[in-house]
DNA sequence: TCTGGGGTCCTCACCCTC
DNA sequence: TCTGGAGGGTGAGGACCC
């Protein structure tokens, strides 16, 4: 029996351009870069208008600043997708309760499991309901694709972009994808693409002819026989509405190759203390602590250490990763470091006495510093840094991108401990991050250099606003969070004129 | 002036136990 | 006691995805 088309893949259109340009109005129909603006950084999404000029995604950001030298640059605002991406799930969810978000601007959805659709015509009807229910609720277009098949529902929706809808009709599968590009199929890169290529396979239909023995002899079992079954139309993965989470990790990439050892370990811990942080908000503990190096070369390596037991604890995972850096030979530059855990447990086992030794020194900590920050906040670099001693290495690392979303460039975490005097520092405003001004309001920064910040005053729904500059350290202009793309109350009212 | 960040999955090598 | 294979755990790396 075949599946009647009811899987639906939907993929928001060039997602974090478009949440930018329907925030900022005067960027309408131009060229959005949205990604990291440090010297390694790469381009995360590009708008429609941008990728004309050549520019898509992991391009680094240098590369798409000389294809497209007038397009808008502007750093990621997580919060800000987030909260639109809880918008559109929560429409998706209205359909089925079997909801399979794979990122924030793409999921699957099982219609029939919700009794939305249960044939063509049906869902094609609630297809297009769904993309006009996703423009009135967020102002972005969405592209959807349907089909018997989480594989083919997503070859349908990439299809289907920008902003259309596109069903596969049962029985039309291996001729439609006969004479695409093995690319096309989920699960080939340009490794595999590659491979496959020198074999003279370059089509789906390239891949059907080979046959399952050839392609399971060319890249291993478990690819070949996905492969070979995905060339015939055939998926029966189903829609999984929850999946645990197998690891947390953070990395950073810095601006400069770090050599010196004692900083390279203060940032390990540091990045340690992030990640436990990370891991305690998710509710989980980890058995395997990872270390990842990326050499000056580019070359990466892992290195990793298996517990007795899972942990949360800040210092078992710092002193874990500590090890682990000391077999790791970093001459030559670091570029980049991480720090992950793995085998993930909803629980710990902690030696009881350990545990209670590290309550201990945590109020302790915070009964020296006043901080009076939550308990599961990892300690700062105070004590992070104590491995090294002072280190001497001037101030906190600046990895690439750590110009975190919503205001200023903000000092990494961990960092700053508290109680220290920080020293004066002048206030770095983020390209395309949002600000408020006493007088003029709401508005976002448009660039800065020089002790001065240039602020375009507008706000989603408004028409293009006017741009102003102030002194970087003008007391009246404060960091802000975004405001929502619909529904803005006070959409409509004129942005403030001369004051 | 190349190449982010946060993930998942797979493969292979090695060691240990049975 | 030695040998060999199966199978699990661990560690490392690669490919891929958004």
């Amino acid at each position: 029996m075949r599946a009647a088309p009811t899987i639906l893949h939907l993929d928001m259109d060039a997602f974090y351009a478009s949440v930018e340009q329907a925030s900022k109005p005067s960027l309408r129909g131009k060229a959005v870069i949205v990604g990291g603006l440090g010297p390694r950084g790469v381009v995360a999404t590009a708008s429609y208008e941008a990728r004309r000029f050549g520019v898509h995604s992991a391009m680094p950001m240098a590369q798409a600043r000389r294809l497209c030298p007038n397009g808008a640059y502007l750093i990621p605002r997580f919060s800000l997708y987030r909260a639109v991406s809880d918008v559109v799930m929560a429409l998706l969810r209205q359909l089925s309760p079997l909801v399979e978000p794979l990122s924030l601007d793409e999921a699957f959805v099982d219609l029939e499991a919700g009794g939305t659709a249960f044939d063509a015509e049906s869902a094609l009807e609630t297809g297009q309901r769904l993309r006009a229910d996703i423009l009135a609720a967020t102002g972005l277009s969405a592209s959807v694709g349907l089909a018997g098949s989480k594989m083919l529902a997503k070859v349908a929706s990439e299809e289907a972009k920008p902003d259309g809808l596109l069903l596969i009709e049962p029985g039309t599968e291996r001729a439609l994808l006969a004479p695409m590009s093995v690319r096309t199929l989920p699960g080939v890169g340009p490794a595999t693409g590659e491979h496959l290529r020198r074999a003279g396979i370059t089509t789906v239909g390239d891949l059907a002819e080979a046959g399952e023995d050839e392609l399971v002899r060319m890249v291993g079992r478990a690819h070949g026989v996905g492969l070979y079954r995905m060339a015939l139309g055939l998926d029966d993965r189903a829609v999984v509405a929850e999946r645990d989470a197998k690891s947390v990790s953070v990395e950073d990439t810095f601006d400069v190759d770090l050599h010196d050892r004692v900083r390279i370990r203060n940032e390990v811990q540091r990045l340690a203390d992030r990640c436990v942080h990370r891991l305690r908000e998710s509710g989980h503990s980890g058995r395997t602590i990872v270390l990842k190096v990326r050499r000056y070369d580019f070359s990466t390596l892992t290195r990793s250490e298996t517990l007795r037991g899972p942990t949360d604890d800040p210092a078992v995972v710092r002193e874990a990763a500590a090890r682990l850096l000391e077999a790791v030979d970093t001459t030559g530059g670091v570029r980049l470091l991480g720090v992950g855990v793995t085998g993930l447990a909803d629980y710990t086992q902690e030696d009881l006495f350990a545990q209670s030794m590290a309550a201990e020194a945590a109020a302790e900590a915070a009964t020296a510093g006043g901080g009076g920050g939550p308990a599961a906040e990892p300690d700062g670099a105070a004590e992070a840094g104590g491995t090294g001693g002072a280190g001497g290495s001037g101030g906190p690392a600046e990895p690439t991108g750590s110009t975190g979303p919503g205001g200023p460039a903000q000092a990494p975490e961990g960092t700053g401990a508290a109680g220290e005097a920080e020293p004066a520092r002048e206030r770095r405003w983020a390209a395309g991050s949002d600000v408020q001004h006493a007088v003029y309001g709401p508005g976002w920064v448009q660039g800065s250099g020089v002790g001065r910040v240039t602020v375009r005053f507008e706000r989603p729904g408004s028409p293009p606003g006017r741009v102003r500059t102030f002194r970087v350290d003008d007391p009246e202009l404060e960091p802000s969070d975004p405001l929502p793309l619909v529904g803005d109350p006070a959409v409509g009212e004129p942005v403030p004129e001369e004051g």
